[in-house]
DNA sequence: TAAATTAAAACAATCGATTGCTTTTTAATG
DNA sequence: CATTAAAAAGCAATCGATTGTTTTAATTTA
């Protein structure tokens, strides 16, 4: 489609008679427009179609406002969630966002960051890939002085501003429920140890251990169950030990809560009687399995919230420099029939 | 934070004394630069940390590369898995996404159209709120030389590019199946018939009823019953008739399905022997409840890829005129335990 | 009425990259 | 060695809006 020529402050000043920079001031409201000229500026522009040309003005000004955002995945609950938050926040603020996906792809990180700096975006918010060990594309982003806000997964080398889970104490809970519920051997899920947060829910869950005196039995920890598959493996293979767990912390999600549970039914495993399980995330259909699955809401619309503003607070400090800030939200332990031991 | 000025080809020129266009020229590797001056100020941008103002350069060039997207929820499962699709396919072509939420609000649907407008993105690709009913927004992107592109739920008077589910073909296949699978009398809840996608669905009930040569049972169709609550009431309706149906297609998701099902369940009332369900959307969850749900699957992410393909596709013929063109894509019935009443 | 003040509009530079056109330099040809 | 062709680089306008500065017009004051 050929697209027509829009019109520009120029169009309105020609047929006006006037200089393009009246114009541009009575668009903008400016004071030093006469109250007749701009009436008749706006009418003008109305009559003409005219809308201001973002890309000029932004140029002009210095700024886009638009925010860029980097999740592992889009379609994914958690990170839909939080983008929802986040564009319900810098909606109101008149600015935009440009979304991009790394399909936990360290290369694609890399060039998802790229193409923002390259927009000249005023802030990135970025929640990094499984595969992201070295951070010189986020480095990137603070030398080119755009603003730098992490969130869930982040880098802890990295000091920026950063919104995340408090996951030791969510996993500290979620496991210290289990061991009230009368569970002696909980087995734990464990996500790719690069994260961070997984890392950190493997510590909730050894300090929940070492608080109440049990024992940690390193057979009944496995690694990297982080997807539905894996956990239904990982669950075989716990389910078989000679000393089976009673109990299955599924700290990645709950999709590998679900892949517990899937394996649990089908060996014939009472659950929550003779297998507790808790996953991650409360995903919707945790409240609709049977039995429904006790789990952790991390608020992510919250959190998407709370990253914009954050970002629309730092940028008031217009001449310090930032001071590395984190913001930590306490995630909520849902408890369901899938822990109900005691009745 | 102040940001920092950042590097533009006039520093890169100023600094091996050279003039800016060769610059530009280099860094987009055209033939009239000297293969070393060009490998030289390769060299240099990559030392200052140069990246394009792509501000500048789109506002010279006269588009963005930039694609707007209005929704009316970010975080639904068909939206989030739409837009999954359509930033696949864009990203591939260095095409940045803008994102908004109408919030299924009218208001906010125009207010969106408009800040995209602004933007002065290439393209707008809407699915529309429910309510929605005049388009003069729309009309307005097109009077800005704007490609459009509906999808799903799109407004039939509008001739544009679409992109549409057969909704009244494969609601006429879920209700023939469930016909076939013996149910006598299938109810239907409808979604707000201002949208066409819901319209369809009942053109598509309607007609596999008459297909089959069953009569049409005005008190088995609920209208407005889009919500799991408002699903759940409408069951109960149902249920409590003194000729209740013994099958509801949940024709507007898979929540309302699931509102039937655990009114069903709660009433005592038998799925699949006693009451088939058949829902919309092929949600993750549909697979895990007992009985799991036969549902409708819209290949989501596949209707994401087509929208931006098609724009790609339409952006070559430069120079003449949109044809208004429809691409539908047929959904998939899936049919699962709620809805095997013979074994 | 002349001078001073203020309001309104015009002028011109700027943001950074691109591109048609011109000039300079280098290489090739007779 | 002169002439011509080709390659490389420079020049300058452009995209559209913004904004500091200057000019003009209108109003007020002495």
């Amino acid at each position: 489609m050929k697209s027509k020529k829009r019109t520009t402050i120029y169009d309105i000043a020609e047929k006006l008679n006037l200089n393009p920079s009246s114009v541009s001031r009575a668009l903008n409201n400016s004071s030093s427009v006469n109250d007749a000229t701009k009436k008749l500026i706006l009418k003008t522009a109305k009559e003409l179609n005219y809308t201001r040309n973002t890309l000029a003005s932004n140029l002009r000004k210095g700024h886009s406002k638009t925010i860029g955002v980097v999740v592992p995945r889009i379609n994914q609950n958690f990170f839909s969630n939080v983008i929802a938050g986040i564009e319900d926040a810098t909606y109101k603020q008149g600015y935009n966002l440009i979304i991009c996906q790394s399909n936990e792809l360290y290369d694609k990180e890399v060039q998802c960051v790229n193409t923002l700096i390259n927009q000249h975006v005023d802030c990135i918010v970025i929640s990094i890939s499984v595969e992201t060990i070295d951070h010189k594309h986020l480095q990137n982003i603070i030398d080119h002085g755009i603003q730098l806000i992490q969130f869930d997964r982040v880098a802890d080398e990295l000091e920026t501003l950063k919104v995340t889970n408090d996951n030791e104490q969510s996993s500290f809970e979620a496991v210290s429920h289990m061991i009230k519920q009368g569970y002696k051997r909980v087995a734990l899920l464990e996500g790719p140890q690069k994260l961070n947060i997984f890392r950190q829910r493997k510590n909730g869950y050894l300090r929940a251990l070492e608080e109440n005196g049990i024992p940690v039995i390193p057979a009944l920890m496995i690694e990297n169950a982080w997807t539905k598959e894996l956990s239904a493996n990982a669950t075989r293979q716990l389910l078989s030990l000679p000393q089976p767990p009673d109990a299955i912390f599924a700290s990645t999600s709950d999709f590998s809560a679900l892949g517990v549970l899937e394996v649990a039914t089908a060996m014939n495993v009472k659950v929550p009687e003779e297998l507790g399980i808790c996953g991650y995330s409360n995903e919707d259909f945790t409240e609709i399995t049977s039995p429904s699955i006790t789990t952790i809401d991390q608020f992510s619309f919250y959190m998407g919230k709370t990253v914009a503003n954050l970002y629309f607070q730092e940028m008031e400090n217009t001449d310090t420099m930032v001071v590395p800030k984190i913001i930590s939200i306490k995630p909520k332990l849902i408890t369901r029939s899938s822990t109900q031991k005691t009745i």
